[in-house]
DNA sequence: GTACTTGCAAAGGATTTGCAGTCCG
DNA sequence: CGGACTGCAAATCCTTTGCAAGTAC
């Protein structure tokens, strides 16, 4: 991911963009942030950005498709790089922690269903909240 | 659903509260109200509710297990009675028609897979986007 | 009566927008 | 340069809260 992509999706390199993609990608498949939480690393790094601009750059990836929104129950938005594998989300009610997963079975019951019922499949959302074992202490 | 089971959760029959309930009801399987709609709702019946209200009783009743409330992609919150089902939604992206349904064998991999992962499971939600094909013109 | 409820207005959190200045290409 | 992009502050949207008055039991 770099300034070469930004260029494909018709967008101007800039410091903003090149960060937030940057801090996407180190975060990697264990993290999924807020917009607060990217604005927060960036004033950590010492960047002048303003949470506006994070929250617009967001969304302008998002609609380019390199990244992702997912909204769990609390209605407020994380995102993540998008790495077109349409993984699903398994969170800890306890720690807020967010693992993803891949299942074929449920991806063609999905598929099926969506056809079942006379309809064009365009997306889903499938997020399973649970207590991960080991923090249950 | 009566007054008889406003009791039963510990929440005193008042007018405000029978009314939503009687919404909720009459709405059936293909609404699902946002709090606003149940206030607007409430409004043209000549009913004097505030919108603050409408949204405790719907915290109250959901904290009782009368409703569940749904969150889809927009970051809005819908609400419904809870039958006791656990189903799932499809949504036309189009209208944003809500029709509901239960699939045994996504049930399943659901509960397999939270035990797979070591989380012991405590909720889903699985939401399905398209375009209902009548709805496609 | 008294604790639970309500309506209203004000507060709150997340996200968006208006605008003047700044920067990429 | 010129349009795209940015930061800041103000605005917006949905939802919650504080408080004084009203109501169920």
């Amino acid at each position: 991911m770099s300034s070469a992509d930004l260029k494909k999706v018709g967008l101007k390199v800039t410091l903003p963009r090149l960060k937030v993609l940057e801090i996407l990608e180190q975060e990697g498949e264990e993290h999924h942030l807020t917009a607060e939480d990217v604005y927060k690393i960036l004033i950590e790094q010492g960047e002048e950005v303003g949470l506006a601009t994070v929250y617009r750059v967001l969304t302008q990836f998002e609609q380019a498709g390199i990244v992702r929104r997912l909204n769990f129950e609390n209605n407020i938005s994380v995102f993540e790089l998008d790495t077109g594998d349409n993984h699903d989300h398994l969170v800890c009610v306890k720690t807020g922690r967010v693992k993803e997963f891949v299942d074929p079975i449920i991806e063609e019951r999905i598929k099926e269903i969506a056809k079942e019922k006379g309809y064009e499949l365009s997306a889903h959302s499938l997020v399973i909240y649970g207590t991960l074992k080991d923090d249950l202490k």
